[in-house]
RNA sequence: GCGGGUGUAGCUCAAUGGUAGAGCGUCAGCCUUCCAAGCUGAACACGAGGGUUCGAUUCCCUUCACCCGCUCCA
């Protein structure tokens, strides 16, 4: 492939072309703008609607589900579902986000590092007549001796002065903790350089009906995912699908990131396009297989086909225990510092944690086998919604929890992958020959916002009366655009950088046979086509 | 949110305590018979708010956004 793929520095340029050809622009531009959101002008909308489509059509209404899929361990089915952004407040109690995602975090002045309130933990102990709280955010198996190295330090003992250390109780958590000063903060020297701890909510919060107030609060979803696990019976009774199928969903969600970065990748409102796989836990296992690479297929055929693409297995370690595996489809974006990737997709093997947990209540995800979790009066921490969530086999009468695979797709990110895989900058020859610079991308003709321009080689002769002709053949078929102003070479130029595939040109010999040339925007070749022909052999380049 | 840097036409960059310039791009017209830079003309900027000053784009404060670190993982 021709071009070089663009590195951090040229991010830039990349940037600069999304909102000068108005791919994409900064929300609430014109007050500032507004940190983690991002618009999509005329051309991205486009651009991500194709995202979408392809998604959709590939995942959803193109897929044949009496035959076997390539790789597939059976048949399956896939039916859509497009839930609401604002669900009951118990659904993210019960889903495990409103515990994961409201955190009380400290600030520490010294280290200028920032910890979650609870994680932090310490221990008491006095020496040389004063009494202060080491904290520590290690391992439980180094915490002992990570708090003693740094009291040893803070009181400017040596190692076999131990001794004087006098230890006052076991490990706490920092929030049983009320006076803040006496702290020594995990990568502090002196006391007291925590701040208080404050609250951080990564879900946004709002208000149903007129009037404010804690009893109607609800959020915006964190994720698409929920809304599917709710529906999961409702889908399960109106359609007739059997396990194993698939329920899809494309919208958006919202996380108040602490630190929304890098363009779209990380943005405080984004789409997603999710998949719940439900099927039979003795399956599951394959599934998950054919859900990675399927997922993995669907990014290279659409031109994610170089190094900067890969499907990394998460370790064992990083595994919740109730999954048998996550894989995570990265691409190198950019904006990065090389040999880095950012997530794409995650393939995540769920297990029945979802919808037992909508069944059930809360389950405790530390716990093996999962058990509810609860609180310290041995009460349901999050009640469930008592309905019955499990699937019955009308073949073999066998009544189970289904297991899931989870797809989950950010279309940001996924658009601004393929606009970065896209971005390429060779060279072409001008009108004396002359290699000159040029900025393309090369965006798979199914995603290019534009399919085809056209343009009559000059604006006389009647060329244009043609050109206005082919238009209107193609226009009720394909998005296209329509130009006539300037030199040729310019307007080429121009659709090479909105990623447009194909020009079709009117010019002399049109005139007289009524041939037109079709060029090609990576490889410039050229040839003629009858006008007649024109939107037949679109619809083939385009397939 | 904390620390460091940045903020001038759409883009890239100048200059200045006193009316802000250029190139590219855009638009209009001319010229153009296949790959951006030919001619003529036009439009467009000091991120926002406040202060100091006779006067601020320039100095000060605040704020917003962007970039780099700490956190997050669609």
């Amino acid at each position: 492939m021709a071009g070089q793929y663009i590195d951090g520095m040229e991010m830039d340029k990349l940037v600069s072309l999304c909102r000068r050809r108005g791919f994409l622009f900064q929300s609430s531009e014109i007050y500032g703008g507004l940190n983690g959101f991002w618009d999509y002008g005329p051309l991205g909308v486009e651009l991500k609607r194709n995202v979408r489509e392809a998604w959709w059509h590939d995942m959803v209404t193109g897929h044949n589900e009496l035959s076997v899929a390539p790789g597939a361990p059976a048949p399956y089915e896939m039916t859509g579902l497009d839930c609401t952004i604002i669900m009951h407040p118990q659904v993210w109690k019960c889903s495990g986000h409103y515990d994961l995602f409201h955190d009380y975090m400290v600030d520490c002045r010294e280290s200028k590092r920032r910890y979650r309130h609870d994680q932090v933990r310490g221990r008491w102990v006095t020496a040389k007549g004063q009494r202060i709280f080491v904290t520590t955010v290690a391992e439980v198996a180094q915490e002992q001796a990570d708090v003693e190295h740094r009291a040893l330090k803070f009181f400017h003992l040596r190692a076999k002065d131990a001794d004087q250390l006098s230890w006052d109780g076991d490990f706490r958590a920092l929030p049983e903790v009320t006076d803040l000063s006496q702290v020594l903060g995990p990568d502090a020297r002196t006391l007291g350089t925590l701040t208080e701890p404050r609250e951080f909510n990564l879900m946004f919060k709002t208000y149903v009906g007129a009037l404010g107030g804690e009893e109607s609060s609800a959020f915006l979803r964190p994720e698409t995912a929920q809304g599917i696990f709710v529906n999961f019976r409702n889908v399960v009774d109106s359609t007739r699908v059997r396990v194993p199928f698939g329920i899809a969903q494309i919208g958006k969600s919202f996380r108040n990131e602490i630190t929304p970065r890098n363009f779209t990748f990380r943005s405080r409102e984004f789409e997603q396009m999710e998949i719940e796989f439900f099927c039979h836990p003795s399956q599951s296992q394959q599934w998950y297989q054919y859900w990675r690479d399927r997922r993995l297929k669907w990014y290279t055929d659409l031109g994610l086909a170089g190094e900067r693409l890969r499907l990394r297995e998460h370790d064992r370690e990083e595994l919740s225990h109730y999954s048998t595996g996550t894989a995570d489809i990265e691409y190198a974006y950019p904006f990065l510092p090389p040999g880095e990737f950012g997530e794409l997709e995650g393939i995540a093997h769920r297990g029945d944690f979802d919808l037992r947990s909508h069944m059930e209540g809360k389950l405790d995800p530390a716990t093996c086998p999962l058990a509810l979790e609860r609180d310290a009066d041995g009460k349901p921490r999050w009640r469930g919604s008592g309905k019955d969530l499990t699937y019955r086999d009308d073949l073999t009468g066998e009544r189970f929890i289904p297991h899931v695979v989870e797809p989950s797709a950010g279309a940001d990110r996924a658009t601004l992958a393929f606009l970065c895989e896209a971005y390429t900058e060779d060279e072409a020859p001008d009108e004396n020959g002359v290699m000159q610079a040029r900025t393309v991308l090369r965006l798979h003709p199914r995603l290019a916002p534009l399919k085809a321009a056209v343009f009559p080689l000059v604006r006389k002769d009647g060329m244009p009366e043609i050109a206005q002709e082919v238009y209107a053949a193609l226009k009720p078929h394909f998005p296209v655009f329509y130009d006539e102003k300037g030199a040729v070479g310019r307007r080429y130029r121009r659709q090479d950088e909105a990623g447009t595939p194909y020009c079709l040109t009117i010019d002399g010999q049109t005139l007289k046979d009524r041939t037109i040339t079709i060029r090609d925007r990576d490889s410039l070749n050229q040839w003629r086509i009858h006008v007649d022909d024109c939107v037949a052999e679109l619809q083939q380049l385009l397939r």
